[in-house]
DNA sequence: CCTACCGATCGGTAGG
DNA sequence: CCTACCGATCGGTAGG
């Protein structure tokens, strides 16, 4: 008789006590509270209940951990932003930029520790280097919507839009410091929250005006 | 032919050429550069042109360095935030949050690369952990003023104060990833630009309200 | 301000 | 021969 039966999960003998991907979540968390370069496989190896060494039967290197993880978000930011951005008829550009912020906090919560991760890149080696330029191609992109936005006469003349557009996503970004997935802001309220304070202002509105 | 005569630096030899404050001030830099944990004090020695024991000449140690930074940063924060806060007569909580967010601002253009510093500090020594704490108290004193403007009547009532407040201060501290004092935006124009989305929104005026 | 070093720890790998 | 590890140690480099 066949000895493994587990009609859910991954047909594999021994049960390991560790996949790559709990070594990469661990890592990624390490990472996100230390800082990189101040985590040792070491930190990372107490943390898993496992020796340094046994780390490496799972992953390659501690490069391999960062990059994977900066990968991860990359392409779900990328792939987000790129589907708001698209341009669907009777659309306007203000319609598109205030989806690609709401599907980017999106991103943003449900991959926390991921984009995190990616906002404190530093540029210290030609992966991290690889990392940056990818962003700054989707900063550009964002860019982009805030210009088309104020063209169309949607938003403010009176700021340049490349300056707009750092200080909404700065503000979008900022998120990574202090958000809690287990507190009691949710996607929807944050998301609510920062299209409502850059779009409408902080201001009580007075007035009989809506 | 004339060998390199800088006017403004000493050409004497065998005596210092740096003192601890050229050294602190390269220090920040190459920190906010590749990360405090990722910079050397070799890599320190390399960029002033001098060995690295001759470093130790100067000051006393690494964590120094970090120390001296952040506690600029902090006593700049704190003082400039705590005048803006000060109730004055006849003057409503939201003038006082606007003056904060000024005052914020402009400190943190005055010193941005002991600012930018103080912003990436994760606790991962007694000295960063003291920072921390310093910084909370801050953020606190933020929230108060943003608490007291709702309070008001100043600002709308349907996001809460302390998310309010991380993100409006979340959005001004963004600035140090990519603010440059020798770039075309000024302290005034970066500060308006500021007040300006946060209070007022984005959306272009329309109508024919205010 | 340098040469000559230290205790420790780094990321990564050996054989079993 | 496989997996999931471990004890020991590699060559270099860290802050001091």
């Amino acid at each position: 008789m066949d000895p493994d039966r587990e009609p859910t999960e991954s047909p594999r003998r021994g049960r390991p006590g560790h996949d790559q991907d709990a070594v990469l979540r661990q890592a990624v968390d390490l990472f996100n509270r230390q800082g990189y370069d101040a985590t040792s496989m070491s930190d990372l190896a107490r943390e898993l209940g496992l020796t340094k060494s046994a780390i490496y039967h799972h992953v390659p290197s501690k490069g391999h951990l960062l990059s994977q993880a900066l990968e991860t978000a990359l392409d779900e930011l990328t792939t987000a932003i790129t589907r708001a951005a698209e341009p669907r008829p009777d659309e306007t550009a203000y319609t598109r930029l205030r989806r690609a912020v709401e599907q980017t906090v999106r991103i943003l919560v449900e991959h926390l520790p991921a984009v995190t991760l990616l906002l404190r890149v530093r540029g210290n080696s030609p992966a991290e280097q690889d990392a940056l330029r990818r962003r700054r191609a989707i900063d550009d992109q964002l860019t982009e919507l805030v210009r088309d936005a104020v063209a169309e006469g949607s938003l403010r003349t009176d700021l340049p839009p490349d300056l707009v557009s750092r200080l909404l996503f700065g503000m979008v970004n900022s998120t990574v410091e202090w958000y809690d997935p287990d507190g009691d802001v949710d996607a929807e309220v944050l998301s609510a929250a920062i299209t409502g304070i850059a779009f409408d202002g902080l201001a009580a509105a007075t007035g009989a005006g809506g």
